[in-house]
RNA sequence: GGGGGAAUGUCCCGAGCGGCAAAGGGGGCGGACUGUAAAUCCGCUGGCUAAGCCUUCGCAGGUUCGAGUCCUGCUUCCCCCA
């Protein structure tokens, strides 16, 4: 893979700015994207109301394949979502309701129109939603045409099958179908939308592999398969999953400011790596600010959070981010967009606790939280370290503004504003 | 169907002679060092109106001054035999 030289802008993007883990034919793949003829999918679950940081890969993905004059699909996976995907789980996924998946993929679509531009045009990208074929499939037909094509034996031996197996876990009959409901899946948008490609993550290979194996035994024309490495950060934690939470892609779960901190505090060794991934900076800009060595290397950091959030929430937004950590952080003054929570006088008057008030801040989940961070020095009201457990906000904590600012560590801000 | 084992601090793993707010990890949070980095070191890691009070060891009862620990029943999971 790595001596081969794409002649199509797609496969060299993808090459040369790291996405490639494996490709079923290169070559063949190459051929079509030169002429422009690659109509790729991928395919999300609808377990969470929002996609987060993990699935950024696969959308930038979809991204660069539109960029480069292909057709773009994203597929919904509203009807596999019914049956839950066991590749690289231990346990069994939770039964979602028909209502969640549905509440679910509404807020997963709202991501995809910031990197994709959807249309009826022939590069226009499109949404389909498999539970549209899946629901309605009938029990002896499907098994006739299509799970006859299947092997029990090679089955057993996926690897999100066997890993389970081997561990003696459970795996039940419709986790079991989940492969073959996939690889369905790519034969029906060949036929339907004359998909030739599907993506994903490396996870995905051997269900990938699947359904171009049943689209030569059911009769489509060729397809191909790439799929991404599975990105970790230098350090070898999953992207995006903190124990605060995950980074969500929603603003409304993650907002622009928490976005931009989340790719801000990038590890030194992922800025360039990232850079190539989740942004569409020219290689040559990219190449510039990998260069950067020890502290400097901060100011790629701050146009990867830009750019990275600029892409997700636009520009404006990740402008205002930068401007209110710069703003934080570098000046020490108040930023009047940090997380703001609205108190009213009376409340002040009646006497709120500090400790209280930093838990309706939500920076800490409890008094006795609020207590221990004391403890160790990490709370400060307007930058100055509370040392009482006792205080009291006072009138004259606010400023001419009515605003106090209360703080936890280094990065946690939160603005009291009285109303 | 028969026999055996397991469930612990609501993030995870895991120890726990009847005196237990419960060992030890991981993770996380805070502090120091720095550059809003990594690595390292230190501290913390049930709740509250806090020298006190309340609630935790799968669920429900029981024995006991006192139960995570003993007894009974139930639930779920695993293993062996059929």
């Amino acid at each position: 893979m790595t001596d081969f030289a794409p002649k199509s802008d797609f496969l060299r993007v993808l090459h040369e700015r790291g996405f490639i883990h494996q490709c079923s034919d290169m070559a063949g793949l190459d051929a079509l994207a030169v002429k422009g003829e690659a109509i790729g999918y991928i395919g999300f679950d609808c377990t969470a109301p929002s996609l987060h940081v993990g699935s950024l890969v696969q959308i930038m993905m979809l991204h660069w394949l539109q960029q480069t004059g292909n057709k773009a699909i994203a597929l919904m996976g509203g009807g596999t979502t019914m049956v839950g995907d066991p590749s690289g789980r231990d346990e069994t996924r939770r039964i979602l309701t028909v209502e969640d998946i549905q509440a679910n993929k509404r807020g997963i679509f709202s991501v995809f129109s910031r990197f994709l531009n959807f249309g009826e045009g022939p590069r226009d990208a499109i949404t389909i939603d498999n539970a549209e074929w899946l629901t309605t499939l009938n029990w002896i037909e499907m098994l006739r045409d299509v799970g006859r094509h299947f092997s029990v034996n090679r089955m057993l031996s996926m690897d999100s099958v066997r890993l389970r197996l081997e561990r003696d876990q459970e795996m039940s009959f419709i986790e079991f179908n989940y492969m073959i409901l996939q690889a369905y899946d790519f034969t029906v948008l060949a036929r339907r939308l004359g998909c030739n490609l599907q993506m994903g993550g490396s996870d995905q290979w051997g269900n990938i592999v699947n359904g171009i194996d049943l689209g030569r035994r059911m009769g489509t024309h060729q397809l191909y398969a790439v799929t991404t490495p599975l990105i970790t950060t230098a350090s070898g934690a999953k992207m995006g999953k903190t124990a605060a939470g995950a980074i969500w892609l929603n603003a409304d779960q993650m907002p622009p400011y928490g976005y931009w901190q989340f790719w801000r505090n990038t590890e030194d060794a992922d800025v360039a790596r990232f850079l190539k991934l989740f942004t569409t900076l020219p290689m040559g800009e990219i190449a510039r600010l990998a260069a950067l060595q020890g502290a400097e290397i901060n100011a790629a950091k701050i146009t990867l959070a830009t750019e990275a959030t600029a892409l997700l929430h636009g520009r404006e937004a990740a402008e205002a981010a930068a401007e209110t950590a710069r703003k934080t952080f570098e000046e020490g003054t108040l930023a009047a967009d940090l997380p703001t929570i609205e108190l009213s006088g009376a409340e002040i008057a009646a006497g709120l606790g500090l400790l209280s008030a930093f838990v309706k801040a939500g920076i800490v989940p409890s008094t006795g939280e609020a207590r221990r961070q004391i403890k160790s020095g990490g709370l400060r009201l307007n930058d100055a370290p509370v040392s009482d457990e006792r205080a009291a906000l006072a009138a004259g904590d606010f400023n001419a503004d009515g605003i106090a600012k209360l703080s936890m560590g280094k990065k946690k801000h939160v603005l009291l504003k009285l109303v």
